[in-house]
DNA sequence: TTTTAGCACTCACCAAGAGAGAATGCTAAC
DNA sequence: GTTAGCATTCTCTCTTGGTGAGTGCTAAAA
């Protein structure tokens, strides 16, 4: 997509593409002349809608399912659609009550106000809502436990500034007397404080080196048990994807399995929104249409997301969103994502105030 | 099905169900009375076979799926099947191998292992894999840690003895001394230790009446602290769903959202197979069918389900398994569900000692 | 130059029907 | 008790024809 060219239009192919993108997201059927005719009520005839169709087929923004059916957008077309036509449609004082109020409740860690943010997301939109943990780059270890369970037997605890904890525990090869394991831990405390969770075995590495001569086994000992701890995989919420199975581009076997992988593993999607995100203008709202959602060859859905912030004016931390097909009403559903991830924000931020 | 009769088989008609369900299994196909004689080699006619068969649909062990098709077997015909006619298969050598390679892998606690084993089962059956973590009333407190992270927010870890951490955090409304929580926390790990995650409600409440009169302060902050935990579901790995969707069983859009049901909410089939496992015999090995897995009026799953124990004589501490459709190679996966529910002891008690 | 009426054409969708194939149940004979 | 024979039942697939929505093109109108 990223070299494709976006030919210009005139006011009239603008008016026929926006009204086929619309009739199509209501109807799910493709869109004939004479609907778009009577759709714009304008004063011209199907015919002459016929021939602008044909020339924004050409310029590659509609596509034919089969030789005389009616016009569908292609994803060309929906972006373009996306990122010159659409009007953000403001929220009812109501819609944005809802949200506000499911977001008020209480809730005690960034897990459960984003957990709450997918749940909130699907069902206010009927389509699969997602949201992320704040992004490890901005989390930062607030304090280490090591927390002697067996003889053998250590847990490891990584609070972050998040209040999410991170844990894992080893088995050692030798006993550990419970000394040794509590200068270790202030040892680790001093070190890894304030420390970004990516920069855990590096940091640790480095100012390992400075003990080494001098507590020989303490070091050995701490990297042992770090080696343990697993790179905290930025986790995502994903929630209401029975909501995807009630689309009619969703009926068939192999689309099916196309949510399901997407359930298993996420990764690839989260992974195309960031960067889509970080290139947004603002670094704020972005839409991913077809093959840009990158799932396995799957080029039936669409994706809009939204960046939530700390801070009013900070970098952002994480984003939220609602995956949905192609075939989504953008115009409602992305102010319901802006609106909420500013709630995100505020709410995260309140946490730790 | 509880009170469904069984009437008595005699020896031919046993000989012609198990055949039924034997090709109806590899095959998927409703089984005619020439198929059965051919794979039976007996010397019989097809129109004698006809007879038995129509004796056993009498009898509610075979239906049709519809009039002059072959037949197919009903839940009763499988439930006869898995208790009177499966010769349980030994696994080869190779096989078992290959279980306990795969769990012999470095793991160092019981959430690890019971992943891995759900994954396993997946792999080696072509259908879904389940493995429950140690059920909580065998679940033990070993250690209570109070953390502070915020000014006003604090983190509870509760470790189990399977090396389990059950994580919370609350925020308070007024700020904590260092100085109460430390005592707090002191008191927590003295009337909590090595009492069942079931009960820590009904202990801690009991215990604290004694503190009353003399720490009023500190046992209403442990009460505002306990009640932010969780009681710990008891949690189940389900691995392999996919595998589900290559069954021709599942091809239909109802029968896909029955597996998406599962994926996020196995409770009641995790509740009917305890329930079957407590009343199996030797509390060992259980098989459920169709309506018996409680699945949302979905009958077209099968489950298999061992216990495994952390010691030899002792108690079933959980179960593992495999879901798949009725039709299912019971004879095989019996073997492998009973083996790794063996190994899976192993490993397990292995951790803790 | 733009718009439109008219018309032939294309294609999906549906219903009805015909024929094949796999099984069955029943009856009467072995 | 077993089986051969046969009419019967039902699914599945393929064909056929009709309908309707929509198109593209051409030539005339604005």
């Amino acid at each position: 997509m990223k070299n494709t060219k976006f030919p210009p239009l005139n006011e009239r192919e603008q008016t026929v593409l926006e009204a086929v993108v619309h009739i199509y997201i209501t109807t799910a059927e493709p869109v004939g002349s004479r609907t778009v005719v009577k759709k714009l009520g304008l004063n011209l005839s199907p015919a002459t809608i016929r021939n602008v169709m044909a020339d924004l087929e050409e310029m590659g923004y509609l596509t034919q399912v089969h030789t005389s059916s009616g016009r569908v957008p292609t994803d060309m077309g929906y972006k373009y659609y996306v990122n010159h036509l659409m009007k953000v449609q403001e929220l009812t004082l109501a819609e944005r009550e809802h949200i506000k109020q499911e977001l008020t409740k209480k809730m005690d860690s960034a897990d459960q106000i984003l957990r709450q943010t997918s749940h909130l997301l699907a069902l206010a939109s009927h389509q699969a809502g997602l949201a992320e943990l704040p992004v490890e780059n901005t989390a930062v270890i607030r304090r280490v436990e090591l927390v002697p369970l067996l003889e053998r037997q250590v847990a490891i605890l990584i609070l972050d500034n998040f209040g999410v904890v991170h844990t894992s525990s080893v088995v050692l090869d030798d006993t550990v007397s419970p000394q040794l394991l509590e200068s270790l831990s202030k040892f680790l405390n001093e070190s890894l404080f304030n420390v970004s969770i990516d920069n855990i075995y590096s940091v640790v590495r480095e100012s390992l080196k400075k003990f080494f001569d001098e507590r020989r086994k303490l070091v050995e000992l701490a990297l042992k048990i770090l080696t343990q701890v697993e790179p905290p995989t930025n986790q995502m919420f994903l929630d209401g994807t029975n909501n995807l199975f009630d689309q009619p581009e969703f009926q068939e076997p192999t689309k099916v399995r196309s949510i399901i992988g997407i359930m298993e593993d996420p990764s690839p999607l989260v992974k195309a929104l960031r960067e889509a995100l970080a290139h947004s203008e603002n670094q704020q709202r972005t839409v991913l249409i077809g093959s840009e959602t990158m799932m396995n060859n799957i080029n039936e859905f669409g994706v809009i997301a939204s960046s939530y912030r700390l801070e009013e004016e900070g970098e952002p931390a994480g984003f939220i969103g609602i995956l949905g097909p192609k075939r989504m009403p953008y115009e409602r559903l992305s102010s319901i994502v802006d609106y909420t991830a500013g709630m995100v924000g505020k709410m995260l931020s309140r946490l730790w105030r």
